[in-house]
This record gives structure tokens, C-alpha cells and sequence, in this order.
DNA sequence: TTTGTTTCCAACCAATCGGTTGGATATACT
DNA sequence: AGTATATCCAACCGATTGGTTGGAAACAAA
């Protein structure tokens, strides 16, 4: 049956993910990514098919391991006003922290490759449409626990709070003093709660 | 003394702002922008010095003569709440018109080299810096005049705005919805005139 | 017209790009 | 143990990268 890999698929890509995610597409080299990855170039394409293969594998784990795990709470049947909060809270700290200048990889991808490559803008607007339905969802929650007044429209609430998402990733990447964000999810915590009276 | 040059430089060099514009930094060759200035790449070296003397250029011009056109409303003294909500207006109806996938060169420049050279991040840092003062003026302006509480922290809402605007720009590149960015606007709309009552 | 300077162009440079290949090596099944 | 199959590695492929150079052509000042 011949001999069994030496290396872990999802483990690589990790490691590629990441390289990608600092580096972005273009600037990041086959034998970089090889090297990263701790295996051959010879394996990298045979195990992804091509660079543009082995960049989307990355995009897709990137949305099942982190995307899926900063949008855990939100994801929840019953998330509420309680759980954006805590996502303007969780943007506050990681702009804050050290590695912040990574940003979004799915933001970087979308300034980068969108318009170039169809299969980067398809990734970056389900991105987008994901981050508003969950927002949607949990202030839809809200306005029928009574936390949002009845005449706000939700849908539009849950878009410009997915803009002010993707301005934050920017600002990470772009080294923006951390402050700045800081004190946008403040007004954007006041606003939210404007939202009730 | 010499030949003259046989073409202006700010003509040239809108016509590589434009490629790097479209295609990002990484993903355009030297010599796909000298075909694109209508110059050799002798003379593009010349006049520029490098690729990245090039680029650092354009992202100069693009902030003398584009951005200084989307935000020359908000850039006088008296510029009041109007003015943000026809920015508002102006990205909506940017966002819906073709080309619309452009984006913004200083947000494809944050999210594509700020990470890896100094001037980019430089360039992007002081260009959010400078949208969020714009619109700060313009809030305390407003704040002057009663049109919002004096409560309110308009530091914090213009770098709220601020993020909002970045938002609107990676959508754009990313070719996210055009009636996304309408409804973000709609509801940014709405909760600023929510800053008066 | 001469002279001196500069632009312009194509051809060229080493280095690196994404991707391939041949052969040595390792392993699962019989 | 034998064998079939797969991984692995380095060396290699043509193409392209950012950048340079030598010489012909063009032009301003004399």
C-alpha cells in the first residue's frame, strides 16, 4: 500500500495559513511556503495541486478554525445584544495585543487578490455576508427581547456594523494606533445601546 | 542643455497609480507598469528610482488629487454634519457604480505591504489619522451648533466613522453587494441624527 | 553647425518565480 | 522477506522578476 506521509495535512497548512497571513499571496514564494510548512516543494504541490490550491485550502481553514472561533458566541441560537458587545469587546483587545499588525486574513485577501482572482472575491463576500447574518441574528434576538427598539432596522444595524468589523481588521493591519480602535467600539458600544430608548 | 523629456511626470504617474490601483503592488512588474506609463523602463528609473520609489509616488499623488477630491467638503473650516452624511451619500453611490472594485489605494496598501515596508504603514497610519480628524472637525462643528448632545465624545464617533469608511472601501474591493454598503450607510445615517435627540 | 547633454530603446543581467522530474528511500501489505 | 507504492529530496525547467548598460537619436545652447 506504500508508505504513509510523514506529515500532518492540516497541521501544513496551518503553518501556511500563517505565512500567508503575515506575508500575503504574492510576496510569499513556493519554496517559503515549503520551508515554513517543514516539508518539500515536491510535497506541497503534490498534497495542494498549486500555489493558488494551497492559498485557498489556507482561506478555508482560516474561516473553519478562526473565523468560526471569534464568531463562536455569536453563532449561538439565542446570541444577543450581550454577545456583539463582547465582538467589539474581543476586536478591543486584539488590536491591542502583539501580532496585531496580521489583521484579517480574509481582508487581506479581498484587498489583495478580489479583484483578480474569482475564487478569493467569492471567499471575501460569503465572508462578509456570514459576519452581517450573525449580527442580524442576534440583534433580531435583541429587538424581540426588547433591547432594540422596534423600528430600528436590524438588517442595517447588522451591515454597518460588519463595515465597522472590517474597518477594524484594516486598522490592525495598517498599525494603526491601537487607541483608535478603542475608542471606535466605545462609540459603537453607545450607539448599540442608543438603540433602546 | 539636453533633450527635454518627451512626457510629464504627473501624467505617467497617475497612469501607474492607476495599475497599482487595480492590480496591488506585488502583482504588477516593472515592466507591465513602463508599458502602462507609455515610457521605457529606462526612463522609469530614472525619473523614479525603483518600484518602490514609484509606488511611494503614486501613493503621494493618490492622496493630493484623490483623496483630498472625496474629502475637500469635510476639509473646510465650517464643514458640518451635511458634509458627513454627503460622504456617506458619496460612498454609497461609489459603491454601486462600476469600477466600484478598485477600492481604495491606501486600504489595498494597508492590508498588501503595510505588514512588510515602513513607508506603506507610515502612509496608511496618517491617512486614517487624517479622514478621522476631518470628521472630527466636522462633529465638533456640529456639536457647536446643536446638532449633536453635548454628551457625546466626538472623538470617538469620528473614529467610529472612520472605520466605517475603511469598512465601505475593502466591501468595494471585495465586491461585496452594493446594497450592503447602502444599508450600512442608511443606518450610520441613523445613528447620527440619533446623536441629536 | 557644432557641441554637450539627456532621453530613449533594446538587449542584457543575475536572481527568483511557479512548477516538474528522476532516482534514492521508506513503508504497508502479501 | 519481497514487492509494490508512495514520499521525499535536490536538481532542474523555461519564464519572469527588478534593475542595468551601451549606443543611437533628439534637442538646447553656443
Amino acid at each position: 500500500m506504500g508508505r504513509s506521509k510523514t506529515y500532518d495535512r492540516d497541521t501544513v497548512l496551518r503553518k501556511a495559513m500563517a505565512l500567508f497571513w503575515t506575508q500575503g499571496y504574492s510576496a510569499t514564494s513556493t519554496k517559503a511556503l515549503a520551508a515554513h510548512m517543514g516539508i518539500n516543494v515536491y510535497s506541497l504541490f503534490a498534497e495542494f495541486e498549486s500555489k493558488q490550491g494551497l492559498y485557498e485550502a489556507a482561506l478555508t481553514l482560516y474561516r473553519r478554525e478562526v473565523v468560526a472561533s471569534i464568531f463562536a458566541a455569536l453563532d449561538r441560537a439565542d446570541a444577543g445584544l450581550e454577545e456583539i458587545l463582547d465582538l467589539l469587546q474581543f476586536f478591543v483587545e486584539r488590536a491591542c495585543a502583539p501580532g496585531a499588525n496580521r489583521g484579517c486574513l480574509a481582508t487581506n485577501a479581498a484587498c489583495e487578490r478580489a479583484a483578480a482572482d474569482p475564487a478569493s472575491q467569492a471567499y471575501c463576500a460569503e465572508h462578509v455576508e456570514r459576519i452581517e447574518t450573525l449580527l442580524r441574528k442576534a440583534l433580531v434576538n435583541a429587538q424581540a427581547r426588547g433591547q432594540v427598539r422596534p423600528d430600528v432596522s436590524c438588517v442595517d444595524q447588522a451591515r454597518l456594523l460588519a463595515m465597522v468589523v472590517l474597518g477594524f481588521t484594516v486598522s490592525m493591519r495598517a498599525g494603526v494606533d491601537g487607541e483608535r480602535v478603542v475608542g471606535a467600539a466605545r462609540a459603537a458600544r453607545g450607539d448599540l445601546l442608543r438603540l433602546r430608548t
